[in-house]
DNA sequence: CATTTCACCTGGTGGC
DNA sequence: TGCCACCAGGTGAAAT
């Protein structure tokens, strides 16, 4: 479900909404896949924390807590505490959603943090690829992606990341070190609009290339942003709302259909293990 | 080190 | 209706 566009809209969402907001209790399921942190690590360290802000790095929304407010605590106790990060990646079917505690529990709920507010938030994630992670700032260092942000990146920078690489230049854009938040629908939709075959040596790109590439990237990323990112399946916001760039995508998924500028039939083909989809006319 | 492949999961779809 | 193969927004460990 979630590139960068539906994780910075989600997270433009919940940090609307629950901003201010303090964590009461902390639920877990009993599967531990989702958990970087134990569950139990996880659901202690946020009990008591306000939510500050919440915001996107990549594929990552990072929840900013403040330290913990509990009654019973000793001066001195208090002052050691710290401020903290949650970090959720929603992997493929992940969802954050704000509810009341009365809403149905979805089925694959892996998380509920009841709030101050009387709402929830909760963790949905069927196929159990999305993780969650607990660091306490005074133990652990703040959260950072590897990779560049493609939304700021410099055209010298995107250019240097290429450079020498061997490998086709879609595997590069789905390298999470390389640029944070690129994946299968976006790096397919940026390609399409560069006029770039996937398949090409990442390091043999033109220089003029690899800058028709940046700026389709970043146009097709700022208009999924707009338009709140992309609803294959079942992708929806936190508020439950589902995007709308799906109705512009040129390739992805478009299997066989006319491409939109020449009507050659969109090709799919398989590399780096993902589904990959571009027009052999307009691609070179 | 760079690159490729595969395992990790559930659910939806379409063919027979 | 059922069964089966295949496909799906991602990543990190293991193999090459």
């Amino acid at each position: 479900m979630p590139e960068l566009p539906e994780v910075e809209t989600i997270a433009n969402g919940v940090n609307q909404r629950l901003s201010g907001d303090r964590i009461i209790d902390a639920w877990f399921s009993s599967y531990p896949q989702p958990f970087k942190t134990p569950r139990a690590r996880q659901a202690k360290g946020l009990s008591g924390r306000t939510i500050l802000s919440v915001h996107r790095t990549g594929k990552h929304i990072v929840c900013e807590l403040g330290p913990p407010e509990s009654s019973n605590a000793s001066a001195a106790a208090a002052s050691l505490k710290s401020a903290a990060q949650w970090i959720v990646h929603l992997g493929m079917t992940g969802r954050l959603l704000v509810t009341t505690p009365d809403d149905p529990i979805a089925p694959h709920t892996h998380a509920r943090l009841s709030l101050a507010s009387g709402r929830e938030l909760r963790f949905v994630d069927p196929r159990r690829f999305g993780r969650l992670e607990f660091r306490e700032l005074h133990r652990t260092p703040a959260f950072d992606a590897p990779g560049s942000e493609p939304l700021t990146i410099a055209e010298n920078e995107f250019a240097a990341l290429f450079r020498g690489r061997k490998l086709a230049i879609k595997a590069a854009l789905l390298n999470q070190s390389l640029l944070a938040g690129v994946g299968n629908i976006y790096a397919d939709e940026s390609l399409f609009h560069a006029r770039i075959r996937p398949r090409r040596a990442a390091g043999r790109l033109s220089r003029a290339e690899l800058e028709r590439l940046r700026q389709a990237l970043l146009r097709v990323l700022q208009q999924a942003i707009r338009l709140g990112g992309s609803s294959v399946s079942d992708y929806v916001d936190a508020n439950g709302v589902r995007g709308f760039f799906q109705l512009e995508h040129c390739v992805y998924l478009r299997t066989g259909e006319p491409c939109r500028l020449c009507g050659t039939p969109i090709r799919r083909i398989l590399l780096a293990g993902r589904g990959t989809h571009f027009c052999p006319t307009c691609q070179k």
